[in-house]
DNA sequence: GGTGTATAATTCAGATATGAACAATCGAAA
DNA sequence: TTTCGATTGTTCATATCTGAATTATACACC
């Protein structure tokens, strides 16, 4: 129960382990349960934030809020525009843009897609207590926030 | 500081969030510490477990050590082997199965690119005092043991 | 021994991600 | 106004991963 110096090393690495195997658990379980609704943990990410923006928007804020590169914007918009959850449209004010649009079906799947998610969500927490995800939530702040450095 | 019931869904989505994002960190963070090794996680997982095991060792024992599909350790070991950090022996006791051994060059690039690891690990986890190391991996290992179901 | 089922690895198609190179467009400065 | 540098989205190459279909081989049972 207290940290002698020896093992300090091997205990680091299995830290950082076992974060990295949290992690990988948490998107295939939410991977499977959302594809039984036709979507995937990508989707209904790029779907949320088509959502919550009341109107279109740039593929580019999507990269930003999405926190990834905009050509994986794009094939992500290529792939729900082929489902029929989104659609591309111009930009009035800058013609270099394009913007995407929630269609009433992504809307739909997208409802739906949540309430699973939420679902599942609930069912991976369900083994620890409410204070215990208190404060693993607030340790992995903590980490996050100092790896951000 | 307690625990509500009406935060309680938002909390739990809020959480789940965090163990991906923590996760995504860490996997971004070491790739690219290894990119400048010529390594990846995906690369130094696999040399890992063939380094640890003295001699060849087949491709399914591969797949269940790495818990993915065997398709993927396919495409690794012929990556691998592209990089010349790893060779396919033919094994002597099934014509099915095939091995896979490390090379002398594959050896070096992975006890280098650990030392690498080793050390990107501790900054990561640097900002969390060994106490707090010690709770997150309990809470971790409660979370991934009861989410394992 | 022949036959059928199980197993090993590969191949293929597809999803998700990155980063470099590119085309179109914008905007500012000469 | 023309020109040049920055920005936007796309395309391409590549890495990683999955799951289905395929091929070759092993093994057990009649």
């Amino acid at each position: 129960m207290n940290n002698r110096n020896g093992a300090q090393a091997v205990q680091v690495s299995e830290l950082i382990f076992k974060i990295v195997q949290a992690g990988h658990l948490v998107d295939g379980r939410l991977d499977t349960i959302l594809e039984s609704h036709g979507l995937s943990v990508a989707k209904i990410g790029l779907l949320r934030h088509l959502a919550e923006a009341e109107g279109p928007i740039t593929l580019g804020q999507l990269a930003e809020r999405l926190a990834c590169v905009k050509s994986n914007v794009t094939q992500l918009v290529d792939r729900l525009e082929a489902d029929g959850l989104a659609r591309r449209t111009p930009d009035p004010e800058d013609r270099r843009s394009i913007r995407a649009v929630i269609t009433d079906k992504g809307r739909q799947m997208f409802e739906a897609g949540l309430q699973a998610q939420h679902e599942a969500e609930r069912r991976l927490a369900r083994s620890l207590t409410p204070d215990e995800q208190a404060q693993l939530a607030a340790l992995l702040d903590h980490f996050i926030e100092g790896a951000g450095r």
